[in-house]
DNA sequence: ACGCGTGCCTGTTGGC
DNA sequence: TGCCAACAGGCACGCG
């Protein structure tokens, strides 16, 4: 399930192999997956991919269609199965290929690249850039974490009344944590996920944001976690789930206190904690 | 305006 | 052994 840290090093790892080739084609196999910008899509035929990058959990991708002037996007959000992967020339689509882009040929190097999507969560817009302001996720994603002061990050979370656990999730407040890191972060930072986060003085919140800096770039520097399948552009899995002290442990010992890790549901979600290291 | 619950999806897992 | 419910979870949406 692709958090920040995921899609940053898909970012990383697909830039290389498809910056500034030419888009040829293209093939919608499920209508679905591109949720916007039907009508741009024969402008994509010829097209350079100019740049990949990413916002929150979004891969960006700015295209310059051949002879205009104005630049096409694609923002893709991969959800929980979203995957990329360039395969070679002559590829048939997989059982959950949603979207191919074929790329201009180049010798020794795969040219098809498959937008793969098994839950069918993920999507593809397909804006030119004044239609970002008519994008409403767009428009209330919250700062990027690893580039605000951890003082910033704590006054907006502090800012907001519900559990703590669900206003890091909240893509308003901040952009880029999910599911593992919010636990991660949680039990870092020493709070109950249930604690309200105005009710937290603002030291143990910028503690809280600190360490969810931290988690994120740790986890970049180990190509992000491998949850079941998540893989970057080339196939390859991420590392920093061998370095998990609580998502998916729970009823096993806190690595820090032995205590058996307890589970619950908080803002709708699986919900791992020590209830001796954390306090409300 | 904010907070909370539900639906979207399919493959995997565990209980009976 | 086989079936089926529960679960995984980000976000849109609707309700109070």
């Amino acid at each position: 399930m692709p958090e920040l840290p995921e899609v940053e090093t898909i970012v990383r790892t697909l830039s290389p192999q498809v910056l500034d080739r030419k888009i040829e084609d293209v093939a919608v196999l499920r209508g679905k997956s591109l949720a916007c910008g039907e009508a741009l899509l024969p402008k994509l035929k010829g097209a350079r991919i100019n740049k990949v990058y990413r916002r929150a959990k979004l891969l960006l991708m700015e295209v310059i269609p051949k002879g205009a002037k104005k630049a096409l996007f694609l923002a893709f959000h991969l959800k929980m199965t979203g995957k990329f992967f360039v395969h070679p020339d002559g590829s048939e689509p997989l059982k959950h290929t949603k979207i191919i882009f074929d790329l201009e040929k180049l010798p020794g190097e795969p040219s098809r690249l498959f937008f793969d999507d098994m839950r069918m969560f993920g999507y593809c817009r397909l804006m030119e850039a004044k239609d970002f302001s008519d994008w409403p996720f767009w428009v209330k994603l919250g700062p990027e974490p690893l580039e605000t002061p951890a003082r910033e990050l704590a006054e907006r979370i502090a800012a907001r009344k519900s559990a703590v656990k669900a206003v890091i999730l909240d893509q308003t407040v901040l952009a880029g944590v999910g599911n593992i890191y919010a636990d991660e972060a949680l039990f870092k930072a020493g709070i109950l996920p249930t604690a309200k986060a105005a009710s937290i003085s603002l030291p143990r919140l910028e503690k809280l944001a600190g360490e969810i800096k931290a988690v994120l770039l740790e986890s970049i520097e180990q190509c992000g976690s491998s949850i079941r399948d998540y893989r970057d552009a080339q196939g390859n899995a991420g590392a920093f789930q061998n370095s998990f002290y609580v998502y998916g442990r729970g009823g096993q010992a806190c690595k820090v206190c032995g205590t058996t890790l307890a589970t619950a549901r908080v803002a709708g979600r699986g919900t791992v904690y020590c209830s001796k290291c954390q306090t409300g």
